[in-house]
DNA sequence: CATTGTGAAGTGATTCACAGCA
DNA sequence: TGCTGTGAATCACTTCACAATG
């Protein structure tokens, strides 16, 4: 199996997985180490397929196949090592090492982020905070100064910053994109509703509140409309 | 073709196509809508698929596939109608009409979704700010109030409030989720970094902004092993 | 002997490629 | 002629089901 080679022994453990880990698979990782921090935050020190699916809302079998792109982690017959498959999934996301974090666009949501504890509890650390707006700068913000967004480059290159957060409204996402992407950062959160363009080597993850409500808003016709529906066929 | 029926001709409007929009389409019609709102700004009256890919930032075929499930809204060698198209998108998606939002836990990210102007300008109306501290109990946030969280039913039934937007710390999101449940609600956009348990008839959406980072990280430090692993290659 | 790890089957989404139409 | 709408092919992800195994 797996999507690269189809080496079957001799492999060491370096070489086991280590390319191409689906996307979807990646985008659960996150989900299952946070369900065994709640469960070593309980106290259990091992856990099935079946507990931990539960705790991270999959199912089962979705589960151990995740795993399996990792490695061999589980043992037959028991289930996983909570702590030991905690370390080697934040291993495998990166977080055994500290990812530091610009925020760019200081207005309600750039605030709300620069104090959410959020980020600093899972080793992102808020490096600076760049506004453009002259009235803003130097204000006191948590432990950080609010800064020029001109200083985005010395703080790149002094400070390994290799995330941005662009929080600004949508007119001004794509001119701050393009000097995170000029300044080095290959990362971006973007939460302006507005599509950004990067070249190729750039990964762009989007928030958006307002698709989020429109998908909900979606359903929610759909269920109304079944019930009128069913108003209608019933009399 | 369509997934349920296989009725080729004599359908009404009504009938084509209006069941089993795949969820993937879905979720990019609010995209497709943004689109057509921005070429609509730029008074472009019409659009062929290509150039309504570009803005939407998909490809051209999927785009027309996508469409395809709603109806036949375009010209054979011409293109969409771009406010055409708009009205039945919107329509699609449920925005010819207004949905009420209730935002409970009015933190950081709570207020700043309370000012967010993205909301209002979509046809999603706040209707009440709601949370457990007394302290805050009464506050003005804009031109509304904060409230206390049990102020729900009373809020749900009166209001037609139809969406729940939780913003409280994980330890009390379920408990919030819960009280929306009962009071009715059955779509929920939660920003609390936790699993929600809720009956099958509810939607749930979720935005996590540290599983965001969390998936940028993974991808950082894969693009960082890459750059390591040719320098070693290299000399 | 309970549970993992995984081939194989199933399901859903994307892309291709072109017939059909304005 | 140029572009849409869509079957057919492909690709990606999920689920099943069971052999392998500590």
């Amino acid at each position: 199996m797996g999507s690269a080679g189809g080496r079957k022994s001799g492999g060491t453990r370096e070489e086991r997985a280590e390319r191409g880990i689906p996307e979807a698979t990646v985008a659960r990782l996150p989900v299952y180490l946070r369900a065994l921090t709640a469960l070593s935050d309980h106290d259990v020190t091992t856990a099935s397929s079946e507990d931990l699916a539960v705790w991270a809302g999959v199912n089962s079998a979705k589960l151990r196949k995740d795993l399996s792109y990792l490695g061999t982690y589980g043992t037959r017959g028991v289930g996983y090592d909570v702590n030991y498959l905690r370390y080697q999934i934040a291993r495998e996301i990166g977080l055994t090492q500290d990812w530091s974090v610009v925020i760019v666009g200081i207005g309600n949501l750039g605030l709300a982020l620069a104090n959410y504890s959020g980020f600093a509890s899972r080793g992102f650390r808020v490096a600076a905070l760049l506004d453009n707006d002259e009235r803003r700068i130097g204000e006191q913000v948590g432990d950080l100064r609010i800064s020029p967004l001109d200083d985005l480059f010395e703080l790149v290159r002094s400070g390994q910053v290799s995330i941005g957060v662009i929080a600004t409204p949508a007119a001004a996402a794509q001119g701050v994109c393009d000097k995170l992407v000029a300044a080095g950062v290959s990362s971006i959160l973007n939460f302006a509703p507005t599509l950004l363009s990067v070249p190729d080597h750039v990964d762009v993850r989007k928030v958006d509140l307002s698709i989020e409500l429109q998908i909900l808003a979606f359903h929610e016709q759909r269920k109304a409309a079944g019930l009128a529906e069913l108003k209608v066929d019933v009399g």
